[in-house]
DNA sequence: CACATTATTGCGTGACACGCAAATATGTAT
DNA sequence: ATACATATTTGCGTGTCACGCAATAATGTG
């Protein structure tokens, strides 16, 4: 029952493999024309086992974005005690981002249709928790009672958010890591 | 082809009344035993007139908390002009909100079934754009082209989903709209 | 090597979203 | 009021899907 064995690393293989699959073909060929049985065969595994793993293909789609919130705590758990909260937060978020380009067409998509936008915010959200547990542990707070740490962590990923809606607008060329720096400015005024 | 014509006002009926049927349903006897045949019957129409109007279950649940939008950004612009911004927004949403408690049990199954979150999300995310504009309006910003309305507003709207996390916790009795005046107070810090 | 645990698979079932075309209701101009 | 145009509702058929269940295969352990 270890989290290391391969068992554990198999089945994540899989989960990844999946993901994967489900966001290529919906890139390739719209979102409507990839059956589920389409993704299983892509990643080599049966289509109930597809099922096993994910409950809709919106949820395949969007499962990788998930998954990058522990990085983001660790950033601001790295940052140096006696910075002030909002500067580590923000440092810990820039370079959390560093200068990679997300994929457009793919973040384009799951905000342009409806089914997958849902998903998409789960994911943006899910963010939160582990952010505001090391803002927690950072101002000493309990983040069982404090709102600060919440509403914090919060208003950061609602910039993520704008910054990626200004990234997405038709015609800009800034880098995404530009804009998120502008919008998390804006919380420092 | 009006708005206020027979038609439209009629549509709206139905869409109101089938998003109702849903949701006192889906509270009644929990999300998993609501078909479609029997929301369509409680609001009067036919199966297919019910996918007429929402493409799942989940939009139909969801859709009236949507709606709430424009109303907050009406309630910011009747702010004076002279109040500082934030403090105006915050006044305009603590207005808004009054002391109504919404709905425990609603608001605690939409997040709780994870089919629902995302929809649940999407509407929370929805009051973000016609407050931004209104914050644009108010600061004479271009919404095309400057971050700051949308920050804030992407701000405003994660201390209401903060609010209504503490809100719904287990044991907590104090009124929402307690827990939102302090959850954005931590936006003015 | 034997055994327990866990993952994968196939099958069957109930449900669903949506295209299409017919029927019905509504708005409008004469 | 009547006739006509437009929008909405409805029934039906189709392809797809999620999931329970039980059998099978793969993996970890003593």
């Amino acid at each position: 029952m270890e989290d290391g064995g391969l068992r554990a690393r198999k089945k994540l293989a899989t989960r990844e493999a999946l993901s994967r699959a489900a966001l290529r073909l919906a890139l390739e060929r719209g979102l409507e024309n990839v059956r589920v049985e389409d993704i299983a065969a892509a990643a080599g595994v049966s289509p109930r086992t597809y099922n096993n793993y994910f409950s809709s293909r919106e949820e395949a789609i969007c499962a990788l974005r998930s998954e990058r919130a522990d990085r983001i705590a660790a950033a601001l758990r790295a940052r140096p005690a006696g910075e002030p909260l909002r500067d580590a937060v923000i440092t810990a978020m820039r370079e959390y981002v560093g200068d990679q380009e997300p994929d457009k067409a793919a973040i384009q998509m799951m905000l342009s249709a409806p089914s997958l936008r849902g998903e998409f915010y789960k994911g943006v959200v899910a963010l939160e928790a582990p952010l505001a547990e090391a803002i927690a542990d950072r101002i000493g707070a309990d983040p069982a009672c404090d709102l600060r740490p919440r509403v914090l962590a919060a208003a950061v990923s609602g910039a993520v958010r704008v910054a990626t809606h200004f990234w997405l607008r038709p015609g800009s060329t800034e880098p995404f890591s530009v804009l998120l720096g502008a919008a998390l400015d804006e919380l420092l005024t």
